[in-house]
DNA sequence: TATGAATGAGACTTCATTCAT
DNA sequence: CATGAATGAAGTCTCATTCAT
């Protein structure tokens, strides 16, 4: 019972969380204005988190197990880089449009230099993106010069800028579309297949 | 007989503040911190910038007019995207080299919410990526669906992102050599070209 | 279980303010040091007031409230001029014995050009001062050329100053005693009354 | 030939102490924008003065010595207190004509616990004073009762704090009239007359 | 358990003063 | 003589963190 009561407050203190670094940056943010947007107390937040740097830190990571997560679950329903993008341009799109504070949050830390990927993580990420490279060869999908740098550069980093390029309306004020999905994708699988110079 | 504005000062001001907020961040590189680097007092730097976010500002409206400026003494000389990427990568791969931090700069700036680019700087950005996008639908460098975003996303940020991912050793340890020049450049025109779904 | 607002604190700091900005002016009483008198640490001050300005502007507004109050109090009580700057000469005089940091805190800040009277209690001590007027001008106690200026220096500012100039020591360095008292009185009734020129 | 530039130099730097302190208080008054308005460099400033303190701790002196000798230059021309006031309040209702900024650089000063008039002049006002006492009490004009605090209040302070009343427009927007300096003088003589209680 | 009053280190910024030119 | 670049102490204010209740 008491349970059911704390983790609604963890999840208020983590949505507040993203919420506000999102609008104010990391700086910004300030712990008494967290615990003030959850409806908790200051103090409250100190039992689950050390420091507010391991409280942003673990959202991210959260964040991160989530993206690792969906393509560890797309992998073995995909025979091709293609189906395998599509599911991930999807999901990334699905985040932007039900939880865009969510997308803001990554992409906000990810080139934080305070903030990096865990270990763990990291080597979910590189497997997966060694895995990708593997098939994406086979199928000759990928071109045989590229290495997982490029997957991680093209499946994870180029979705998120667009975007954000898109949320900031630096060049275009519409609302993410079908069409702009599909010119992801695109876009994608022809960056990795390669240009025949 | 009036002392001269001491330029030495103002430079070692410049490169102690590039240098500071890459390696702390822009929160974490203190005023102070930054005086003491570039050895003068504290109260000097406000004779230059009237505060700390003018400060940093300033020094990445600096480098955002400065690849604009490459850009646009690159467009007369060439007749093709190919060209145009070519030497766009090179002046991003040369400046990792000779200036790493100032390009950690840009990367860790770029994305931050505090800081955006100058309407200025944006329209020559904009300008540039609408030309680009022409002369690349004329050639059929550019497939017929894309649109400036893709071109500002795939020659500005793609290639920052790689290089960034580079110093971050995510995937590989490798310092930037004349081989991942070209697979940039070859994942750009592959990019941009599109995929024959 | 919540904690409660030590009032005793505010108090201290609140005197602390007082004391500090007669000693050392309002540039010379440091938040760090008022903050160190009051036996609070810097940032405490802060929940109460949102910066040094509003502290002593709030500090002042309390001073002059009291006083207005005072006056609005005494108004209903006293059917003659005599009466009324009789008690109100007494209260600056009971203000000056029992609190005289606080008499001086109103005679250093009533004259800075930083800090002014609030509209509210500007519009009621011009009412009070127009009431007196009328009255005065009943019972020939005021002469028919004065105006509510004569009112406010004579009855407010007058006795203010002639206390200060006490404090001060500059003519006489004996405390203030009854006869002064009488003497203030006694100058008001006169100025107020003109001369027969 | 040199002296007559340095005596401009000097007034310029005096004139725009005065015109800053008034605007912008002590504290705002910097010098370098005083130097900056007196076209002077911040160097010069000093080899007249050792501090920006000493600076305006002068220009204070400066001022009450031109009314100490206002008064003593009075004094064996007129026989009466009326006479005497009627000049002191003119040359008063002059200053504030003439050189407002002036005046309210007195105002703004002379309750100021940091500047205090200095032994010099405090001595000639209290003989002034002690004179004007004296004849009063022989014409009759000056009740028994009242000392020469009485008298300075009367004859300096009051019509300063009417004059700066007027000018802070509390009570009334005019600008200073001859019907006002008649009230002035009324008022002071009824006042020091005493009143029959 | 949960609270939020209280702390104080440290951030940014200003400006009187100095001194090499 | 005159300048104004350079200094750095000191000021105001913020906010992550603690701990008595």
């Amino acid at each position: 019972m008491a349970k059911v009561v704390d983790e609604s407050k963890l999840l208020r203190i983590k949505e507040a969380s993203i919420e506000l670094v999102v609008q104010k940056g990391y700086g910004g943010a300030s712990i008494s204005a967290i615990a003030h947007q959850a409806g908790v107390a200051v103090g409250y937040l100190y039992r689950f988190y050390d420091s507010k740097y391991a409280l942003v830190s673990d959202l991210l990571d959260d964040k991160i197990k989530n993206i690792a997560g969906q393509l560890e679950a797309m992998m073995p329903k995909c025979s091709t880089i293609l189906q395998l993008i599509t599911l991930l341009v999807n999901y990334f799109f699905e985040l932007a449009l039900h939880q865009p504070h969510h997308m803001r949050f990554i992409y906000t830390l990810i080139n934080d230099y305070r903030f990096s990927i865990s270990i763990d993580q990291h080597q979910r990420i590189h497997s997966l993106c060694r895995q990708l490279l593997h098939i994406g060869k086979e199928t000759r999908e990928i071109a045989p010069t590229y290495t997982e740098e490029e997957i991680y550069l093209m499946t994870v980093i180029y979705p998120v800028q667009f975007i954000n390029v898109r949320f900031k309306a630096l060049f275009c004020t519409q609302v993410l579309s079908e069409t702009d999905k599909e010119r992801v994708v695109s876009l994608c699988m022809g960056a990795l297949k390669g240009a025949s110079l």
